[in-house]
DNA sequence: ACATTAAGTGATT
DNA sequence: AATCACTTAATGT
């Protein structure tokens, strides 16, 4: 069940997003549910019964070949819903992703069910549903693009600055072995280009943290 | 003090 | 740009 305080914190965060008779309906059947950093929420293969709203922390999505390989897809932050569950959700299949939390964050869970009900009811849900399909469409563009025509120290560099806008920091609390399995790379290949970035002044190294001169 | 894990580096493909 | 093999540095027990 959700509390005041949550449904304070929902308004705050997504409330600008509905009318008012839908926001009513989701605090009615929505949960609230927080998970810490770096769990899985949602992997391959798995079942969905539930669309996610970010409320507040930041989520990345993934996929993974059948060799464990992982990729990045793109971000989710707080106002987003992921656009391959309430694809899963229409066609009732299972979860082609991977998604994992960047911070402590916190979801709503929406029982799938509304999904279609809400379709035909609120505008603004239908409006919300295709604008996140818009857009996640538009970042699957961005790092389809990146993949394809940028060499890996600019992809290295957009996900450095990526990550910063994300988090609102500029330390970046990754190790190279990371970094490398979220870019598809090795982790050698990635200490060196960080390297030749310290050495041009655009970053600082540390153990387990990276510190960039600017955004 | 020792083990473990992260990061740095030269050589090779 | 990737991989190997090895070193060095930082951190936990």
């Amino acid at each position: 069940m959700i509390t005041k305080e949550q449904e304070q914190l929902i308004n705050e965060r997504i409330g600008f997003l509905f009318d008012k008779e839908l926001l009513d309906e989701i605090i009615g059947v929505g949960m609230i549910k927080s998970f810490d950093e770096d769990s899985v929420i949602m992997d391959v293969g798995e079942s969905i019964f539930y669309i996610p709203f970010v409320i507040s922390g930041s989520l990345k999505v993934s996929r993974e070949s059948k060799d464990g390989e992982e990729l990045l897809l793109y971000y989710m932050e707080s106002g987003d819903t992921c656009a391959m569950t309430l694809q899963c959700c229409v066609t009732k299949s299972k979860s082609q992703i991977r998604v994992t939390t960047l911070d402590e964050t916190t979801l709503l869970m929406i029982p799938m069910e509304y999904m279609e009900k809400w379709m035909e009811k609120y505008h603004s849900w239908r409006q919300y549903i295709l604008d996140s399909y818009h857009s996640r469409m538009m970042e699957l563009m961005d790092t389809i693009d990146a993949m394809a025509f940028m060499r890996l120290d600019e992809r290295l560099q957009k996900y450095l600055v990526d990550q910063a806008k994300l988090k609102g920091s500029l330390e970046i609390h990754h190790t190279h072995k990371q970094i490398a399995e979220d870019l598809h790379s090795s982790r050698v290949v990635i200490s060196r280009l960080l390297k030749q970035m310290e050495v041009k002044g655009l970053i600082k190294l540390r153990r387990n943290k990276i510190i960039l001169s600017t955004i």
